[in-house]
Formats: structure tokens, C-alpha cells, sequence
RNA sequence: GCGCCUGUAGCUCAAUCGGAUAGAGCAACGGAUUUCUAAUCCGUAGGUUGGGUGUUCGAGUCACCUCAGGCGCGCCA
């Protein structure tokens, strides 16, 4: 039942899914482009029909290329084809279909229809009440969050507030890698920073943490006099276990389950896991390690899961732990990863195939990375170098409303350049407040119709709103419900920031043509519905963001 | 050596299973406010989508080649 919950359009973050069985590419949703979608197929059954929006400045609202594919299999002509569907082609809420060269077929929706719409309450149930999981930033606790997983932080949690809206049980996990070699490393190069602050010379390991601020935490385990290498490791995890999730919670991102590697370890997931793929002989030894053979699920070659010297790698805790969350009986797991993490996908997806579920199952979206821009240059990062910027340091410049914006205004499969400048800029410039602006203007206007004995109607005359910027506002609403169910199924965000750009712009537009309270009352009742339809869709969308919408600015 | 990502206007990015004349913001230039917030609006300019070949009615999008940048991988996560 998984199988269709998420398209797979086939970008950056993902991989080949097309053997995922994807059938269904729309819902119904109540929107706009169903009722249409749903026009043709009454009429042309078994078509795959596509319906798309016109371009601005063209004629009509929305499109369909149905033309093209019916031509283009019967070897007829596009024009001849078109013509004919549009003539076959008649329904209320359509006002006009024309044909284009070399063969769209356009629909102008019917104005009445558009301004009945407007006093719908639409959201998309996509859902249906599914189980989803949704695990996100997981840093180890070795260091400071990263940007990386800043980031990842900023889609996730819009992730889930998107899941949640469109009739998901989504829940959102963060799972702290506190075992295995890289914790070890933590303690180890810890230990010699403690040496160092007594007196001593520190010889951090060569793939151990060389950042400064260990010194930090050694002062810290000299101050509770901690001495054994056991109890240094776990200050050092819990010390930054505690400041992630302050951090985290600085940035409004909250998660239902932290779960840690440790406990899987103490459960008997990792033996369990280890136990089936023996048994389904999934598994060789090999100059002393054990192998388990990914290339039986479409890997390039096996994977190491316990290594000569009797140690696990990543991969089979990984696996223990996806066993784990899929007993949890989630109907979809979705893992955000950042670029570095791209090669587990393939050993993962092994694992998940070899525990018996289907690939589908888990969906990986790699956010890519993030590079900070300041003065117009880019910084390097390198954790080495100590030249890292955090997300904590990016907090204390920047508030935290602009980052996630900034965030969330591109794909997250695209890398993303971070510009400090313009993040600070509390001007006009900055986009984030374009659209908070824009809901602000509009709560002022509503207070300066209440002054005026004007209150807003549940039922306002939506025919009064004939002007071009009107039916714009009303479409640009209407689309909403489009854009987020699209912004879900792609499980990308940023189509949602760039709506309400739009949304924001034509308002502004609008308001800059027409003016809302006037002596018209009957007018001013309409546009006061309208306008305050906009606020709400604004406030709406800013909160799956977790931006926040100020009354006034 | 292999794998992945990226390359679109001066800069940052869009372009929805391949669709119309490739669109926005910023920067630049020129305008707009006696009235609801100028953190606004309107306009001008800016492009051989890194390059090439191919598939197609149609390519920024797909295939192959090539150039450039980044990331990852060989018993670490």
C-alpha cells in the first residue's frame, strides 16, 4: 500500500525508483485540477491525463498536452486531435477551451465557479491516516550540528508538519549514533585534550576530532574529576546529546523519539537482524570478516558487516535499527542523510530487501550541502580547521525565522549557498520578510476596517470580485492546496516557500491597484474576505515552514 | 580507479513523468505615495541553459561523449 505514497520524481536525492510500482500520480483531492483531470476521463477512459498550469501571460489557466500523446501514438495530426477534444469538451466551471499551436488545449475556468471555491475549506487527505517516520539530522555526538544537518533540521520538521496536514500520522525521530568506533575516537581525542590542558602535548589521532572545542568538554570532565576512559566517554556523549537538543529546540524543531545506537545494541535487534540474513545466506565469511552480500540487491559489491577483528561495522546496527523502526509498523520510513552519507544507500535498501520489505518502504532523501557565503565570499568549512560554522553560531547572528526560510526557499536536493549578508539584512531585500510583510498589510488593514464598524463576514459577496488582481488572489488561493499536496508527494518543501512568494507578490499587486476599505461597503466586504482568505493561506504556510507570521511589522 | 551531485541572466535560484516566446528575486537603470503599513508597486535592461552528437512533432529536462566544480567510496559513520 506504501507503494504510491510518494512519487518518485527522479532527482538528486533519490535513485532509480522506477521499479518501486509507483501507479498512482494524483489524489483526489478536491482541487481544482481533479475537477478537471476528472472532465477528461470521463470522456477519454484509460488516458493518462497530465494537467498542468498555463504560463503567466498566456491564455487560459490550465493545460493539458493530451493531444500530443493520442497524435503521437496514432500517428495523426496534433491540431486535427486537438480540436476535436475541445470539442468534445463542455462542463460548467469551464468558461473557455482553446487550442494552441502546436496542440495544447487550454481551459479558462468560469469566473462564478472561482469565486464559489473561495469559501472552501480544502485539504488534501493524501494520507489517509498512514503511519510515517521521518528521521532527521541524527549527528553524532562528537561535535557541534553542522549546517548540513541545520538544514536537514529546516526540512524535516516542515516535513512532518506537511505529513501531519495532509492526513498523515507522521512522526518525527532523531537517532544518536553513541556507539561504535567514531565515539571512541570522541573519548580518545578528548583524552589527549585533557592531557594537553595539563601541562602535556596532545596527540590527537589522526581520524580523531581536532576541533577546539573538545577543550570545552575536557575542562568540563577535569572539573567532575572523571578518570576512567568509560566514564569520559559518556560525558563527552551526553554533553553533546544535551546541546543538540538544546539546539534543536532553539530552532523550533521538536522530535517525538530520540533513540540511540546504544540501545539497539542492548536489544536483540542486531543479533536478530545478523540471525536472518545467516539464515537466508545472505551472508560469507572472507579473510576473517563477514560479508553480506548487497549484490544480490542491485549493489555494486558486498558489504563488510563485521569486520577481521571482530568488530561491527556501521552497516549491520544500521540494519538492526531500520529492522526496528519497520517492526514499529510505520506503513513508510523517510531518512534525510546529507551528501556524505550516499554511500549507505545501497547497503541500506540491501538490508531492508533482505529482512523481507519491500525497497519502497524507506525512501532516502539526500539534502545536499550547504555553503556559507559572507561577504561575498565563500567560507570553506572544515571541521579540521576549526573554520566550521554551526548552527548555534548561526543563531546568535541570525534570527532564526530567516534561516529557516533560507533554508527551505530551495530544493533540498540542490546544494544551497548560504549568504550571511543577506540573512542579516532586515530590509527589503531579505524574502522572508516580503511575505510576512504582505500577511502583516493585511492584518492592518482588517483592524483599520474594525475601526471603522467594518468586521469581516463569514459570507461575503464573492461576485463583487471580478478585477483581474481579484480572480489572480482567489487562483493563486485555490492553487495552495495543489502546490502543498505537489510539495508532499516530492517531499520538497521549498515548492511551498515559492508559493507563497507569489501569493505574497500579488497581494502586494493588488493592493497597490485597489483599495480594500471604501465607500462601497458591499465591495469592501468582499475584499476584506478575500484578503483575509490570503492572511490565513499565508499564516498557513508559514507554519508547515515553522516561520513565524507577525499581525505587524 | 569507481559512484553520486552540480553547471541556466552580473549574483542566488525556478522551470511539476520531455511541452508554448526558459521565469523570479537581488544587484543596475527609470518611474510611482493628499486616502487602508514604501519592509510596497510599475517599467527597462540582462540568455547560444558549460560544450558537442543523438533520440523526438517538441530537449534546460532523456542517451552517449566532453569540459569544469563539489562530495563520497577500498573492513569509519
Amino acid at each position: 500500500m506504501s507503494s504510491y505514497m510518494f512519487s518518485q520524481r527522479t532527482r538528486a536525492n533519490s535513485m532509480d525508483w522506477s521499479d518501486c510500482g509507483v501507479t498512482h500520480r494524483w489524489w483526489n483531492t478536491q482541487v481544482i485540477r481533479e475537477d478537471l483531470r476528472k472532465i477528461l476521463k470521463d470522456k477519454f477512459p484509460g488516458e493518462e491525463i497530465i494537467i498542468d498550469y498555463v504560463p503567466k501571460d498566456k491564455d487560459g489557466d490550465y493545460y493539458t498536452n493530451l493531444a500530443f500523446k493520442i497524435a503521437s501514438r496514432e500517428g495523426a495530426d496534433p491540431m486535427a486531435i486537438a480540436n476535436s477534444i475541445a470539442e468534445q469538451i463542455s462542463d460548467p466551471i469551464i468558461e473557455k477551451i482553446s487550442v494552441h499551436r502546436p496542440a495544447f488545449i487550454n481551459f479558462t475556468l468560469n469566473e462564478r465557479y472561482l469565486q464559489e471555491q473561495i469559501s472552501k475549506e480544502i485539504t488534501p487527505d493524501i494520507g489517509e491516516g498512514r503511519r510515517v517516520l521521518v528521521e532527521y539530522v541524527s549527528a553524532n555526538p562528537t561535535g557541534p550540528i553542522n549546517v548540513v544537518s541545520a538544514r536537514a533540521a529546516a526540512v524535516g520538521d516542515a516535513l512532518v508538519k506537511m505529513l501531519r496536514k495532509t492526513g498523515y500520522q507522521a512522526y518525527a525521530e532523531y537517532y544518536v549514533n553513541d556507539a561504535g568506533r567514531q565515539t571512541d575516537l570522541l573519548a580518545e581525542s578528548i583524552t589527549q585534550r585533557r592531557i594537553e590542558l595539563s601541562g602535556g602535548r596532545a596527540q590527537i589521532p589522526e581520524n580523531g576530532y581536532h576541533g577546539e572545542y573538545l577543550k570545552e568538554v575536557a575542562k568540563e570532565i577535569i572539573a567532575e574529576g572523571l578518570e576512567t576512559y568509560e566514564d569520559i566517554k559518556k560525558y563527552a556523549i551526553d554533553y553533546f546529546v544535551k546541546d543538540h537538543k538544546k539546539v534543536m529546540s532553539d530552532f523550533g524543531v521538536d522530535f517525538d523519539v530520540w533513540t540511540r545506537e546504544s540501545d539497539v545494541y542492548r536489544s536483540s535487534d542486531v543479533d536478530k537482524a545478523l540471525q536472518i540474513l545467516k539464515e537466508k545466506n545472505l551472508t560469507y565469511s572472507e579473510e576473517g570478516a563477514l560479508f553480506f552480500k548487497t549484490t544480490a540487491f542491485g549493489d555494486d559489491k558486498d558489504r563488510v558487516i563485521i569486520t577481521s577483528d571482530g568488530r561491527n561495522t556501521y552497516l549491520l546496527p544500521d540494519i538492526a535499527y531500520h529492522l526496528n523502526k519497520l517492526e514499529r509498523d510505520y506503513a513508510q520510513l523517510v531518512n534525510i542523510w546529507g551528501p556524505d552519507h550516499h554511500g549507505r544507500i545501497k547497503g541500506i535498501l540491501g538490508g531492508i530487501q533482505a529482512l523481507g520489505f519491500t525497497r519502497d518502504r524507506l525512501r532516502i532523501l539526500i539534502v545536499q550541502e550547504v555553503k556559507i557565503k559572507e561577504h561575498g565570499r565563500l567560507v570553506t568549512m572544515s571541521k579540521r580547521a576549526g573554520t566550521f560554522t554551526s548552527l548555534s553560531d548561526l543563531l546568535q547572528r541570525i534570527d532564526k525565522d530567516v534561516v529557516r526560510f533560507f533554508f527551505l526557499m530551495r530544493s533540498s536536493s540542490q546544494h544551497l549557498d548560504f549568504d550571511i549578508d543577506l540573512a542579516m539584512k532586515q530590509s527589503d531585500e531579505n524574502p522572508v520578510y516580503y511575505v510576512q510583510y504582505a500577511h502583516a498589510r493585511i492584518k492592518s488593514i482588517i483592524r483599520f476596517a474594525a475601526q471603522k464598524e467594518i468586521g469581516l463576514k463569514k459570507n461575503a459577496d464573492a461576485s463583487l470580485l471580478r478585477e483581474s488582481e481579484e480572480l489572480t488572489l482567489i487562483k493563486d488561493i485555490l492553487k495552495y492546496p495543489e502546490v502543498l499536496s505537489d510539495a508532499v508527494r516530492n517531499l520538497e518543501p521549498y515548492m511551498i516557500t515559492y508559493h507563497l512568494i507569489e501569493l505574497a507578490r500579488d497581494f502586494h499587486s493588488f493592493y497597490q491597484k485597489h483599495r480594500v476599505v471604501a465607500d462601497d461597503i458591499q465591495l469592501t466586504q468582499a475584499r476584506l474576505y478575500l484578503i483575509n482568505k490570503v492572511a490565513l493561506t499565508i499564516k498557513a504556510g508559514l507554519e508547515l515552514l515553522g516561520v513565524s507570521c507577525p499581525e505587524e511589522m
